[in-house]
DNA sequence: GTTGACGATGACCAGGTGGTCACCGTAAGA
DNA sequence: TCTTACGGTGACCACCTGGTCATCGTCAAC
């Protein structure tokens, strides 16, 4: 808990209003180009209080960080139950999906991951990092292995380098929503519902097509050992 | 041309140690976490020197830049001319190679790269990535679209979703050399070219997979209009 | 009416920033 | 030796930062 029971005190509102005012401060400059003076000029609250509810800046950055975590982690959760049983790739497509929905829910809370994966310095950065990261990447591991499993994949792959392909590529779809210089021209960016249906189709077939089982390879296989 | 005649008179020693500490600064802090006063210190030389030489802080920037810009544009026009003929596969393969080459003799280029594509609020953001952002999906655009012709990939394919498809999965290749974050537990980063070459293999094979024209779908394909 | 508790306040602080400019040292030309 | 030109210099400026704290206002208890 890194805000103090001064804060806790406070009536729901302002609480809720502290917390947004932040979340878009830091989502938009980072952690040192966010001002706590222009906080405190957009709440018309003074700079002070703060520092009474969290310290320093850095408690504050924290408690604004767990909030997002949870709501985070929920939808990650559910989506996981939803697909139960489908197919792996369904429940790669599905899982895409999801999260388009979570960043268009959530933008700010989109951009704070991004900001704090490309900024170096941002404080406690390992370890809150370490903890979106590994969530995530047990999500795919874990798709992946069941896959495996049902021999749904081509003999032979290796399952790191299937989660590493799958990362690369669902991350730099989610990104060029966000990002425009992330979309290749593929007119990602803020794209309508329709336009990135289409572009998503065209790309599961393109994964399917690389990672499916599909018995035989037409290739000669690159040897290893 | 943003630095001034003096900065040109100088002896060719000065003007590289110049150049060089500020690209580490940049590379290091970005535009606005980069201070003069500390590349002063570390130069040896006066803070006003900066700016009689370049205006300001950004003219400063902007010189660095194009001087990033001559190193980058070089190894790209040559790759290209040495690939020319071999088969598509090939060529995106040492294209990547080519990639890692120039990331470990420059990597505070590579990083400055990095940093001014997450970065918000770099001066000359838009324009100077734009420029660089199209050389290089011009470069893969050229290899996909001579590949379309010599019938090495799947018919049906669309050139801007293969073209974002590469690129998402190459840049990530690149950047988990660099970035601890971006690798997922593949062991990338900061790894010794046997394991890069191993894992380029294992990629290499996915990618084929995904969209060489292998005579025959095993899917049902995925129509559109 | 008096007291005490406590959250809110904003002037204030030290430190860092990009940027300026009057001055200095030097070296070439007369 | 005097003049001129010019790059180098660093004290200085206005501004902004995160952070502090003496003071104030309010309200409940007695």
């Amino acid at each position: 808990m890194s805000a103090s029971k001064t804060f806790f005190q406070l009536d729901q509102a302002k609480q809720q209003a502290v917390v947004d005012t932040a979340l878009s401060e830091f989502s938009e400059h980072g952690f040192h180009q966010a001002s706590t003076n222009r906080m405190a000029q957009v709440l018309g609250i003074a700079k002070g209080s703060f520092f009474k509810y969290f310290g320093n800046k850095e408690g504050l950055f924290r408690y604004v960080f767990e909030h997002c975590k949870d709501l985070f982690s929920a939808p990650l959760r559910s989506i996981r139950a939803q697909t139960q049983g489908k197919d792996f790739f369904t429940r790669v497509e599905q899982s895409l999906l999801a999260g388009l929905a979570f960043i268009q829910r959530h933008p700010r809370v989109y951009r704070l991951y991004i900001k704090m994966l490309h900024q170096e310095r941002f404080p406690l950065r390992e370890t809150l990092l370490a903890e979106v990261r590994a969530a995530s990447a047990k999500y795919l591991r874990s798709l992946v292995r069941e896959a495996q499993a049902n021999q749904e994949l081509r003999p032979g792959l290796d399952q790191d380098a299937v989660v590493f392909f799958l990362d690369a590529v669902m991350d730099r779809f989610l990104l060029a929503h966000t990002l425009a210089f992330m979309d290749a021209d593929l007119g990602l960016f803020q794209a309508d519902q329709e336009t990135t249906r289409h572009h998503l189709a065209q790309l599961m077939a393109i994964i399917r097509h690389g990672l499916a089982d599909d018995g035989g390879t037409p290739f000669e296989e690159t040897p290893h050992a």
